[in-house]
RNA sequence: GGGCGCAUAGCUCAGCCGGUAGAGCAACUGGCUUUUAACCAGUAGGUCCCAGGUUCGAUCCCUGGUGCGCUCACCA
């Protein structure tokens, strides 16, 4: 599990041009909230959600119909839900939970209501609360906080809760005093209940910042019973299957995900900012190409077609460039009908740009400056920890040629065919029969195996590979110095690779020639046929181009300090379950 | 797809050699005005993942299945 981190740091990650200066609401009496007396339900006077249409709609009592329908259905009665009325509901709700939620609607309170209400950021409140030493300028005033209610601490005459709300956490303490008509019904709270709160700010005895509650309003119960509080959620299945309980429950998983959303940010308005143009372009691809990968197949019933979904964008973001748009990108939503590991999963998100008269050196320089921008922002420096091992993200990185890695790996020239051939041998690796395959297509399918095998994993990084062999990048342009080996290169950290580039191929003869040649190596995961639609994109003259592609669920490992892309993804892709 | 492992209360986990099940947290009842994994006393809560088999008897042993994790293979 990840380890816990400060509000402080989340509060930098939510905010990170601001700081930590958040933007705190104002403060004065946020409406909606009724300040007369002990208000134990706050009428819905425009909270918060106001708009003309909503102000235009005749009041009254609404879906009396469907309340009813839940009455019988979720509504238990006081006394207890019978055999039925339990089956009716998912196992996750829990029968205490239900008998409260009738006993409050018996009450008239409506467990449900249909508005929320004006709050302010809790974060705020933390920032404005000072400490122990130096009391906040916010302390002594009222303070109004929206959120969901975690472990309840109960003393009789004093309750102390924590509420959480997206900025953070601050506790919430109750008094039979300021709450006196209330009191009774704070038996109806469950610990994940959702509530605002309206009270002082304030400190207690052990001078923890809290909220001493005068008004308490119930925004949404919740049925279901939260996990455990200490361990949080653990079962990884569970945790994926239901992330948004993963998501308030388990300690650091939120901090990752808004991590990557700030990263992907990011990367936007770094490029933005570089006069790249953002575009989307098809996830149905009649040629499913820009790289080898198993795609899904889907059809289209109007057209009578099938489709694939993409397994890159490339040969649309180049189309883009013939088309004069010269600086472009995508985030890119991928889908690949291959394995699942900790570092593959079905659909993934790259991002892929390409920029006229740029080549691979560019892309290069792009991918040092960005992930220095990235960690430096997002971590506030260059220096992590990702697996264990610590990295520098330190612009300049290293770069190694891929033919020196292969022979100083495997003491054997890469463009040896029969030294290729014994090597494969002596490491047992064999492939699966490609009949009608060239010998020249076995030599390099067998060389990329050889190298994936024994210099991929040691690759610790960040480290360019660059000069990939022709054969195996048909969509770059060859060296000029040496037409065996192209203008590419591949970023790894960590044994992963995290990024792809190239000065792109825009001679469509000759573009045309090495997709044949693709065709004609029998790869089961090569096109089956030749994109004459893109090759005639380049009869209409791409200038020359650099392009590049990252890893963004991958990036997000890195810079999360997380083992497993499904930890960056918040929903990985499982098996279906059976509803029977 | 292969190999290894896991599945027991809402959650986290025990359960010896095969004899129908236990703790902590959560819930419920009672007590407590400064806790923060609150505490104290009590109560309730189970299709031991599913289906077969062996056995007088299976949470436990065997077979098959399902789900998940790790790992290998391919990809990024």
């Amino acid at each position: 599990m990840t380890c816990a981190r400060s509000a402080g740091i989340l509060l930098a990650l939510l905010s990170p041009r601001e700081g930590a200066r958040p933007r705190v609401a104002r403060a004065g009496s946020p409406r909606g909230i009724s300040s007369a007396g002990r208000a134990l339900q706050w009428h819905c006077r425009g909270q918060g959600f106001d708009s003309p249409i909503l102000h235009h709609v005749p009041f009254r009592a609404p879906f009396r119909g469907a309340e009813e329908r839940d009455g019988r259905l979720r509504g238990a009665p006081p006394t207890g839900a019978g055999p039925n009325e339990r089956s009716r509901m998912t196992e996750l709700a829990h029968p205490d939970r239900l008998q409260k939620l009738a006993a409050l609607r018996a009450k008239g309170r409506d467990p449900f209501p249909a508005r929320g209400v004006e709050h302010e950021p809790i974060a705020g409140l933390i920032a404005a609360g000072g400490t122990l030493e130096a009391p906040g300028p916010r302390l002594g005033t009222k303070a109004c906080i929206a959120g969901r209610l975690l472990t309840v601490r109960d003393f009789g005459k004093l309750m102390f809760a924590p509420v959480l709300d997206r900025t953070a956490k601050i506790q919430v303490g109750f008094q039979k005093t300021r709450l006196e008509g209330w009191w009774e019904e704070r038996k109806l709270l469950d610990g994940g209940d959702q509530v605002a709160i309206r009270g002082e700010l304030g400190r207690t005895q052990k001078g923890e910042l809290t909220v001493w509650a005068d008004e308490v309003l119930l925004l949404a119960k919740t049925l279901a019973a939260p996990p455990e509080k200490w361990h949080g959620l653990v079962d990884v299945e569970q945790r994926y299957r239901r992330r948004y309980v993963d998501l308030w429950a388990s300690e650091g998983v939120r901090e990752v995900f808004v991590l990557r959303s700030n990263m992907i940010s990011l990367i936007r308005r770094f490029l933005e900012a570089r006069g790249f143009l953002e575009v989307e372009t098809p996830t149905l691809h009649p040629i499913a190409g820009g790289a080898t990968a198993k795609p899904f197949v889907t059809h289209h019933n109007a057209l009578d077609s099938d489709f694939y979904l993409r397994i890159a964008p490339e040969l649309y973001l180049k189309r883009l460039i013939v088309g004069g748009l010269e600086r472009v990108f995508e985030v890119s939503r991928n889908f690949r009908n291959e394995g699942i590991s900790t570092r593959h999963n079905p659909e993934f998100t790259m991002l892929e740009l390409y920029q006229a008269q740029a080549d691979f050196r560019h892309m290069m320089a792009h991918t040092e400056e960005l992930l220095e921008h990235l960690a430096r922002t997002l971590l506030g420096r260059t220096a992590l920890e990702f697996r264990g091992k610590p990295y520098e993200l330190k612009a300049p990185f290293q770069r190694r040629r891929y033919d020196e890695l292969f022979r100083e790996a495997n003491g054997c020239e890469l463009l040896d065919r029969t030294a290729v051939a014994r090597r494969a041998q002596e490491l047992g690796i064999t492939l699966p029969p490609r009949p009608g395959a060239s010998a020249e297509a076995h030599h390099w399918a067998l060389a990329t195996e050889i190298f994936d095998h024994t210099v991929e994993p040691l690759l610790e990084g960040p480290v360019f590979v660059t000069h990939f062999p022709t054969p195996i990048s048909p969509l770059a342009k060859c060296d000029p110095a040496d037409a065996r080996y192209t203008e590419r290169f591949e970023l790894f950290l960590g044994g992963m690779e995290l990024a792809n580039a190239f000065s792109e191929l825009n001679d469509p003869q000759e573009q045309q020639r090495r997709f044949e040649e693709q065709v004609a190596s029998k790869d089961p995961e090569a096109p089956g046929e030749v994109d004459l639609d893109y090759v005639q994109a380049l009869e209409y003259g791409m200038p020359p181009t650099g392009g590049l592609g990252i890893g963004l669920d991958r990036l997000a490992m890195v810079l999360a300090n997380q083992n497993s892309i499904r930890d960056v993804l918040l929903f990985p892709t499982l098996r279906p379950q059976h509803s029977s």
